[in-house]
DNA sequence: TAGATTGTTAATCGATTAACAATC
DNA sequence: TAGATTGTTAATCGATTAACAATC
């Protein structure tokens, strides 16, 4: 029997979903709505109740759902029930900010090591963490059974550190660089360019 | 005339599209096919054609697009043929590492000054800039006409921020701050958030 | 019970793709 | 001319919404 697909732009939006359940959680709520959630979103109720019911039934007629419970479901299947180690390749202002970032915690991430190919940068201190040589990149990840990193070396580099984690068996990609990284099918890329965010809006102006 | 409106997606993938465009201007090419720019992209030939269809007829039947005049429409479209004023506010690790990014240049943005609300940080110098007070915000963006604002505070100060942004005459905010901001229809907002980039990935794993 | 809200179905809406005449 | 590639149309595909029976 094969497992049903779930479409990517459902499951793009299990993120925002928890996100916001986490908030309600800090506020001390302890039931919603897809109403509710949807107004809180800007994301309408049918749709949050039909992307939820792909995975299950989560809620009770006439009371909404237990938050609790739902975010939990969400982090079952987000796989964030667990904590991922990542590594950051790129200790220059971006690469530092990410590795120091807060707001990991608790959202199932955690930065576990810092690379560069600066002998300035690489032995100095960034947050907790040691700058290590990237001549080492390829056997520190395997050795640490690291699947996800986060690129932010300048973009002639980034495709080259792309491939060399993709070899040491890293399956999911954060790249800041301002460029499209070729991968393989089964490795996953997002993009962060603060630019790209900004262009989107400018046309409105 | 009511003029055609163009969707959202696609106007969120031009500014994809000037990037690639951008970099093949700097690998000294000159002209391009709808063909190659979706290999590059991972986007379908049919689906750039269709896109920049809405805007014009920018190419040559047999020859493809010059590459130069393409993104210079492209820039136009964007409204980032001219620069546009920045201001950052939170000075942490996020804000400074946004303030100093070199990527801005050549796209059409700037980043002109930034805001903190600690008087520990008020007063230092972040790349170029020196930080301002917070207090000083609304009259700060009005006078120097500023229309589009990165947010880097903590999560929350984040609305209150946003919504003094909105009073002094802000048109984009682009936050970086884990929550999502309720503002004006007018309004436009995007987020940057590594966690909900890296759960989108995780599901996959 | 009356009111509320789910999960799901069918209808609608919108986006993508395939195909091709036009033409460089 | 022959080959290539555009811009556009129509067909297909997929996502969103509206509506409502089920039921807490």
């Amino acid at each position: 029997m094969p497992e049903k697909v779930i479409p990517d732009i459902v499951v793009g939006r299990l993120p925002i979903y928890l996100r916001s359940l986490q908030r309600m959680l800090a506020e001390n709520r302890h039931v919603t709505s897809s109403q509710e959630l949807g107004e809180r979103l800007g994301i309408s109720a049918a749709q949050i109740r039909k992307d939820l019911s792909q995975f299950g039934e989560f809620g009770k007629q006439g009371t909404g759902y237990s938050i609790d419970f739902l975010a939990d479901q969400l982090r079952q299947i987000l796989k964030v029930d667990r904590v991922w180690d990542i590594a950051v390749v790129g200790a220059g202002d971006i690469g530092s900010a990410v590795a120091r970032y807060q707001g990991f915690a608790n959202r199932g991430l955690r930065v576990t090591m810092i690379f560069d190919n600066d002998p300035d940068k690489i032995g100095i201190q960034v947050g907790s963490f040691t700058v290590k040589d990237i001549a080492n990149l390829g056997p520190t990840i395997v050795k640490a059974g690291i699947k996800i990193a986060m690129i932010a070396t300048p973009s002639k580099e980034a495709q080259e550190v792309a491939d060399q984690l993709i070899s040491a068996g890293v399956k999911a990609i954060l790249n800041y660089a301002p460029i499209n990284l070729t991968v393989p099918e089964h490795v996953h890329v997002q993009h962060i360019d603060p630019v790209i965010h900004l262009q989107r809006m400018t046309y409105y102006l």
